[in-house]
DNA sequence: CTATAATAAGAACAAACGTTCTGATTTATT
DNA sequence: AATAAATCAGAACGTTTGTTCTTATTATAG
């Protein structure tokens, strides 16, 4: 008997998807593969999503899983390292993934200031928004505070709807904000993301 | 006349393609976007191909440009709020692109504690490291201490290199690492990205 | 060698595909 | 009201698709 080698099949694709980002179709696959039949390749593209690499996006097409780009840092560099990383290189638009579930109503927005601190939200930090007013107490909102941005807590007393900073040690220069009339809200907060700053030029000795 | 929003289309096919990961075939985009007629949903594949948000994979079969994932950057002031107007050009940018310099030396690390707490990385982040081992004084790297990584700041005396937890409330806690013969350091924090917690639900998917 | 299961190939088919054509409807402008 | 472009719909085409069936070839264990 023989063993199905996968891993050779599977390679082929996930450096064909890294160059086209796409899963192509059986016929193709089969040329991919040098497969003559294309009824074997359906074969081993079964075998595929039985090991969890493929899988059926609606509509049948098939569709990478995370399986498909999983990658322990820990093997490459150092055996029995206890903490894995995740490696990025195959499919750079994880990240895009990972943060973003509505790209229509998701828009950055640039953090002027340390008003929010506390909550690790530093200036110079891209912050995540998607757009909707239905917020809870609680929640990080930027809202639209004298037809200027402001990112911000949403609180709530008896008087009303409340905006709160949260810079502890800087709590005098950031008071609560109480809308006029109404308050407006843009949108959440969904997360953020920051380009570390490095020290200018890289002269360090080596260690 | 009229003038076809090319932009409605588009926000939906990316939040559908948020969701699959894969862009569906004309019969399943005519559903999508409320056309009865697939020649019609052709024509407005054809715009956004022509816009450079599509392109024909090989095999035919369609599938995004990077410009397709790029993001709206909202401004301080609320004059120009991101409508996706044509006459006004918002300012866009790709996540992955922004982050991101070398990917093939780049991974993701997930942050436990709060050491670091005060240049604002928090548990739960997932840190951009990038491999190499040329540090500077006063850099964020990951170490190998122990066998584990560990984040902090790179720091020297008179006694040679040494490394620096930022928590100041906790300073006792974290005290100065000091290698016992060699500072082995895996790479450099980059920067980082971070998945708000929702109250209530939604916990993060896995990368 | 023989038996057996894995591997490989080909043929065939209904469904889905991308595309083109032709015609109807809507819309803004004159 | 008349016009012209933009929008939408349906039908029809040849091709590719995923899938299944049947049959040949290989490799290994007994």
């Amino acid at each position: 008997m023989q063993q199905l080698d996968i891993f050779s099949y599977l390679g082929k694709l996930q450096d064909y998807y890294a160059r086209e980002k796409i899963i192509p179709s059986t016929t193709q696959l089969s040329v991919l593969w040098n497969v003559k039949a294309r009824s074997w390749t359906h074969q081993i593209v079964q075998r595929l999503k039985e090991e969890g690499f493929l899988e059926n996006a609606p509509g049948g097409r098939l569709r990478p899983t995370s399986r498909f780009f999983e990658r322990i840092v820990g093997h490459r560099v150092r055996a029995g390292l206890p903490q894995q990383a995740f490696d990025v290189q195959p499919e750079l638009l994880r990240i895009d993934d990972y943060l973003i579930e509505k790209p229509s109503q998701t828009i950055l927005f640039p953090v002027r200031g340390d008003s929010m601190i506390d909550l690790g939200i530093l200036e110079g930090d891209m912050v995540i928004i998607e757009r909707g007013n239905i917020a809870s107490i609680g929640q990080v909102v930027l809202a639209i505070v004298d037809n200027e941005f402001t990112l911000k807590v949403l609180a709530r007393d008896q008087e009303g709807y409340y905006l709160e900073a949260r810079n502890e040690k800087r709590s005098a220069d950031y008071p609560s904000i109480r809308p006029g009339h109404k308050l407006e809200i843009y949108g959440f907060y969904m997360g953020l993301i920051r380009k570390a700053h490095l020290p200018g030029h890289r002269s360090g000795s080596s260690l």
